[in-house]
DNA sequence: TTGAAAGCGGTACCAA
DNA sequence: TTGGTACCGCTTTCAA
């Protein structure tokens, strides 16, 4: 059968459409008594509103600017597609998607927010890197009425309105665990990231550190090296790493920045007497888990990161519903026997339904 | 900016709308040259139909049929689940949604079919048993012109449109894999499943088969077990295995029947002598995880699966888009270290965004 | 406080 | 082959 209309309820009490518009609506200038009637008359009758005639009506169009660094494209790029991609789901809408890039995480971000201080945006989308730095920007922006929502990483004491990324401390922790099931003589580990100050980054290492504590007291974890994600520091590092004796039992590096590190691997011949645990997925990346080189990769779903935060910043501007705050995506856990699942969309785009939801 | 509509294009070649509408969209009566000039227009003035409005205008109903069996219902009612949500995010269209329930895969599926023979299911969701048996049946109902989808499994020489469900294969291989770089001494390796007649559960068998012997060569594997989702029957079937000497090093439970498994460890006090990967995840089997007992579940992730699958089926018929024909989500490998993430979820309902997309 | 009516963009029908 | 127009359900403005 056909859903009931504001027409059908109207009939129903012999009163106007408008009429019920505004009772359904709580709006000024109804008397409480059809208020009630029309209120009763629609739960009665099932009355759900029609979206498309809703959407058609108002025509709403929204103004969306989006923040992410150049480096770190393998990453950020799907990050971008899954952005697109829940904006053109989005029916009925008229979605303006505005992309500004900085040079990289926590470089360069504050003076493109200032330069662009002009734009009206409803919402942005950013990827915070020093949540110090970046903070009062994000609070600035947000007292003048934009939604800011952080990506991939977060802004904890900012204004935002929400944030989105992958489970850092989960990602730490997954880590701590295979190596502990896997390496069983004692000795020590090491882990490369980005920068302790992004939150995501520090995160993954309390993970790590935690977890190793507990499920492998035999092994020991020297101090995080930080690459800042550019590879030849990283290549430095892991060669100086690797020159020890004894050496690493093995290497968590916990951020895309892991092609360096393998290289050193390499040279030093190391492969199999060193572990790897590596982050997110792209081209390069592939052989060295088919061949077992490494030993699983921790993928942080970029493209359902994006996918989610529009999502989630439009159903609030749009719908005005309060969004969860936090969002923490599950990695997935990427070894040689469940690789052919995810090179499929290195070239693609969607990870939302064939690796992902 | 407002987006162009058909208006725009027909006011800029002072024609009228309707001849706009008949030719994008190819009618017949529309002579070649006037809609070639239509077509270039809409091209240039980048025209993109409103969705909200043809949707106000067709106001299209839409009947699915969704057959599942009662039992397993922590993965089942996920997955009723997973299809609701799809329904309610299609804005305007009105999806009616008829769930019917047999007891189990392979029992009583046939008899309901032919008893709805009569109802008018524009397409239909069904968890397939045994191809052989059902295959038949799907293939009367393709017939008719309804739009079939399989979902959990498959039956794939059938008329079926499309099927979506877990990686079966990669399941399997995950698992192998997991032993493999668990347990170090030689010895054998045993697994329990639903019934080989079903797809998806010979499957994960292959995968499983397939991979322990590259990569496993000192684990040997027994004839899988069929429990045929009966748990006193697994229970039986998990003692006797238990009762041999020696015993099994490892036990993959391929289907969510674990726990009668995990009662019959418990009793023999085998826990960490023997190594267990159960599959899906549910209240019970929580504590077994969180206490280490068991290494891993394989989580197949029924909430994205009938999400997924009802999108695609009203993609198909609603906007006439080919759907892919096989989808195969990537299982989540679930370990002590990453629970937390998926545990939220077994009371509410959403695995797309926090754990899953 | 309520009623009446215009109009959002597209589709489909009838008339020309 | 084309033009003109009613209508889908809702919101909003203007009048009463």
């Amino acid at each position: 059968m056909k859903p009931p209309s504001i027409k059908d309820i109207a009939q129903a009490l012999s009163i106007s459409i408008g009429t019920v518009d505004r009772a359904l609506h709580g709006r000024s200038d109804v008397s409480p008594s059809t208020r009630a009637r029309v209120l009763k008359k629609a739960e009665q009758l099932g009355y759900r509103p029609n979206l498309a005639a809703r959407s058609l009506k108002l025509n709403r169009r929204v103004r969306i600017g989006i923040y992410f660094p150049r480096d770190i494209a393998s990453f950020f790029d799907p990050l971008r597609a899954g952005v697109r991609a829940a904006a053109s789901a989005f029916t009925g809408v008229n979605v303006e998607l505005v992309f500004r890039t900085f040079p990289r995480l926590d470089e360069g971000d504050l003076e493109l927010l200032a330069t662009d201080a002009g734009e009206k945006f409803d919402g942005i989308l950013v990827a915070p890197g020093n949540p110090d730095h970046i903070g009062p920007a994000l609070n600035q922006i947000a007292s003048r009425g934009v939604a800011v929502v952080c990506v991939a990483s977060d802004a904890p004491r900012s204004e935002r309105l929400a944030s989105v990324a992958a489970h850092a401390h989960a990602s730490g922790a997954i880590a701590a665990e295979l190596f502990s099931r896997t390496i069983r003589k004692p000795g020590y580990l090491a882990t490369i990231t980005g920068e302790l100050t992004t939150l995501d980054h520090a995160e993954k290492l309390r993970g790590f550190a935690a977890n190793l504590a507990v499920f492998a007291p035999h092994l020991s974890l020297l101090p995080a090296l930080e690459s800042k994600e550019q590879p030849e520091l990283a290549y430095r590092q892991a060669t100086a790493l690797l020159s020890h004796t004894p050496h690493p039992l093995g290497i968590y590096v916990s951020t895309a920045n892991s092609i360096p590190v393998l290289r050193a691997l390499e040279e030093k011949n190391l492969f199999g007497e060193v572990q790897v645990i590596a982050t997110d997925l792209f081209l390069e990346l592939v052989p060295y888990i088919e061949s077992g080189k490494i030993l699983a990769t921790l993928y942080q779903r970029p493209f359902a990161q994006g996918k989610t935060a529009l999502e989630l910043l439009l159903r609030h501007l749009l719908n005005g519903e309060p969004p969860d705050t936090i969002t923490r995506l599950a990695p997935h856990i990427i070894l040689r026997s469940n690789l052919d699942l995810f090179t499929g969309y290195l070239a693609e785009v969607d990870d939302t339904a064939n690796t992902g939801a």
